[in-house]
DNA sequence: TGATTTTGTTCAATCGATGGAACAAATATA
DNA sequence: TATATTTGTTCCATCGATTGAACAAAATCA
C-alpha cells in the first residue's frame, strides 16, 4: 500500500528477469521487443505503480517536454484565457507548461526567465514585462538555442516570432467609431510609449484623429500603468483642464473603470457628456453600468497560434524559418459606455 | 556569440586542465577546493556562459526543487494572490512552481497530478476542482511520498495539511449582519455541498438563522458553480418566489456579480429591498455599484502559510508531525450592498 | 627526521532511462 | 545441409552533475 521508494524500470526487469533495457524498450514499443514480453512489463508496471523518471528520460533524450509560458500577470481575463489556449494546443503534443508571472518586473522576468532555462524547457512563450526595456535575457535565451515565441507585449529588435492583434489598427477604429458619436475632443488614456503594443495604439490614434480633421494635442494623452488607479488620477486631471474632453479611450479596460468610477462620482453622464471606451474586452466590462465599450482581443486565437508557432519551430529547429508574425484583426464590441443613440 | 551547443562542467574542466569532479565542487563551494580554484572555476564558467543543466543534478540529487501547485483556475483575484505568495516564500528556499489548472474539471485535475509527479515535484501545493469527489489522484500523491498540503478547497478525508479560512465561522458573521440590517428572509447562493468549504458555509447560515430564531427554508438554498451566470438564473428563481428573500448571501462573488445584474434589471432597490452579500472580496466587488460587501479570504496569508506548511514537510519528512491545520479568521467588509443605514 | 594531519584533487560509481551494437537463437532461403 | 536473415535480448556507453573514497602533496607536529 504505502510503497514509498519509486520503483524503476530495474525493478521491473528484476521481477521478469530481465535487463532494465528489454523493460525501457517493452515501455517504449519497440519492434523488436516481443509482445509477449511487452504484455508482461506492462502488467508488472501497473502492479508496481511504476511511474517513469522524467528527468532521466529528459537527460538522456535531451528533451524535457516543459514549456515555460511568461506572463505579467495571471489576473486577467486576457493572459487567463491566452494560457488556456497555449495549454490546450501543447499539451495535445505530449508538452507541460510552466508559468511563470513577472508582475510586470523586469527583475522577476529575468529571474523567471533563468528559472526556466535552468530547468531546461524545450522552449519559451512569453509577453514582456512593462518595465522590460532592456532585451539581454530575451537574447539569452535565443543564444541558448531556445525556442521563443512572443505575444501581445512584443519587440521589433527581437527577432523573433510574433503573435497579436493590429494594435494601430485596434485605435483608428475606435476613433472611427467614437467620431460617428460626434466625439470631437477625444483624450487617450495610453500604456507606457516604450512598449511597441501601446505605442501603437498611441500612433494609431494620433493618425485617426489627423485622419479625421480633429487636432491632436498632447495634454489629452497621458501615459500609465493602465491600472484602475491609474485611470482614477488621469481621469481626475482631465475633468480639471480648462476645455475638458468629450470623450476617452483608455488602452485598458482597467484603467477605463477607474475613469468610469471618477466619471459617475463627478456626476458626469456617460455617455453622453463624455464617451468611454477601453480595450482588452475583460470580463467586467460588460458586467459594470454603464456596459464599457471595449476591443476583443481574441485571446483565444492568440494562445492557440503562439503554441503552434512555438511547435512549429521546436520541430525545425535547424530550418532557417522565416520570421512568423501572426497579426490578429481585432474587433470592437461596442456598449453603453459609447452609444449615444440608443443600441 | 551564438554559442548555441549547450556548456557543460565538462567544458570547464577542459578549459583549466581540470576533474568535471573538481569543477563540480568548486560551483558549490565545496571546502576542500582552494579559493584560487574556485575563482577561476567561476570566472571561465562565466565567460562559456554556463548555465547548471537542472535535469542532471535534480536526478543525482534526487530533489527537483520544483513544486507543483494546482488551482482550479487561475482568473479570480483570490487564487492569483495565493499562487503569487506562495511563489514569494518557496522562491526564497530556491524553489521554482509549476502552476496547473484544472479548470474545475477532475479528468484535468488529475492529468495534471500525474504530469507534476512525472516532473518529479518535490511537493504540491493544491486547491481542488468543484467536480472532485474521487480522491484517488490525491491518494496517489501521498502514496509516493511526495508531500501535500491542500488550501481553500480541502477535504476532511485526505490526512494532509490544510490552510483556509473558517467557513463556518464567516457564514455567521454574514448572517449576523444581515440580520442587524434587519433582514429577515436571507437567501443563499451556495456551492455544491460536496465541497467542504460551501458544506460549511452552508452550515454556518443554517445555525446562524437557527441562532436568530429564523425559519431555514430549503427553497431558499439553491447550489451551483457559483459563476456569474449561475448568480444570474438563481436570482431570477429566487424573484419568481411567491415569497421574496429581503437579503442574499452568494458563496462567491461572481455569483453575487449576477444577482446584482438581475435585481438592478428589475429595478429592485439594493440594499433597500434587497441586501446582498458575497464572498472572496474580487477587486470588482468594490468597482461595481453599488459596491457588494463580501469577505475577505486573505489571501496572501493562505498562499504564505501553505507555502510554508509544505516547506516543513519537505524539510522533515520522516518525523510523524502532526496533521497541521490552519485556520485563518476572515473578515466581512461591509459596502454599499447591504448597508440600509449610510455608512 | 619520521609520523601525522591537512589540503587539493582525481577516481569511480551513481541517479534512471535510453538506444546502438553485439550476440545467440530461431527461422527462412539457397 | 550450409548460409543468410530475422527476432529477441543483453551489453554497454551515455546524458550532466554529484559525492564518498582514495591518493598524493604539502603542512604540522613530535
Amino acid at each position: 500500500m504505502k510503497n514509498k521508494k519509486k520503483t524503476t524500470i530495474k525493478d521491473i526487469a528484476n521481477v521478469l528477469g530481465l535487463t532494465p533495457s528489454a523493460v525501457s524498450k517493452a515501455l517504449n514499443d519497440h519492434p523488436r521487443i516481443s509482445d509477449k514480453t511487452k504484455i508482461s512489463v506492462r502488467q508488472v508496471a501497473e502492479n508496481l505503480n511504476y511511474q517513469p523518471n522524467h528527468l532521466a528520460s529528459a537527460l538522456r533524450k535531451g528533451k524535457s517536454n516543459l514549456i515555460g509560458v511568461i506572463i505579467p500577470r495571471n489576473n486577467s481575463s486576457f493572459f487567463s484565457s491566452v494560457v488556456e489556449n497555449i495549454e490546450e494546443v501543447l499539451s495535445e503534443k505530449g508538452y507541460n507548461i510552466i508559468i511563470a508571472q513577472s508582475y510586470e518586473s523586469y527583475k522577476k522576468e529575468c529571474s523567471s526567465i533563468d528559472a526556466l532555462l535552468y530547468t531546461q524547457v524545450d522552449g519559451i512563450i512569453a509577453s514582456m514585462a512593462n518595465e522590460t526595456t532592456d532585451l539581454k535575457y530575451y537574447k539569452k535565451i535565443k543564444s541558448k538555442g531556445v525556442p521563443l515565441v512572443l505575444f501581445d507585449r512584443g519587440e521589433n529588435d527581437l527577432e523573433v516570432d510574433y503573435v497579436g492583434i493590429d494594435d494601430y489598427l485596434s485605435s483608428q477604429i475606435v476613433i472611427k467609431h467614437l467620431v460617428e458619436q460626434k466625439c470631437k475632443r477625444i483624450a487617450h488614456i495610453a500604456g507606457f510609449n516604450h512598449t511597441r503594443i501601446y505605442e501603437n495604439r498611441i500612433r494609431g490614434y494620433k493618425d485617426a484623429l489627423v485622419d479625421y480633421g480633429l487636432p491632436v494635442e498632447e495634454e489629452l494623452i497621458i501615459e500609465s500603468n493602465l491600472r484602475v488607479d491609474d485611470g482614477r488620477r488621469i481621469m481626475q486631471a482631465l475633468l480639471e483642464l480648462p476645455d475638458r474632453p468629450d470623450a476617452v479611450y483608455a488602452a485598458g479596460d482597467f484603467a477605463a473603470l477607474g475613469a468610469l468610477q471618477v466619471l459617475l462620482e463627478n456626476n458626469i453622464k456617460v455617455p453622453e457628456e463624455i464617451a468611454l471606451v477601453g480595450f482588452s474586452d475583460e470580463p467586467f466590462a460588460s458586467y459594470v453600468n454603464p456596459s464599457i465599450t471595449s476591443i476583443n482581443q481574441h485571446s483565444a486565437q492568440i494562445g492557440k497560434s503562439a503554441a503552434k508557432a512555438l511547435l512549429n519551430r521546436i520541430n525545425n529547429p535547424t530550418e532557417k524559418v522565416a520570421l512568423n508574425k501572426i497579426i490578429l484583426d481585432a474587433e470592437l464590441i461596442v456598449r453603453a459606455s459609447s452609444s449615444k443613440t440608443k443600441l
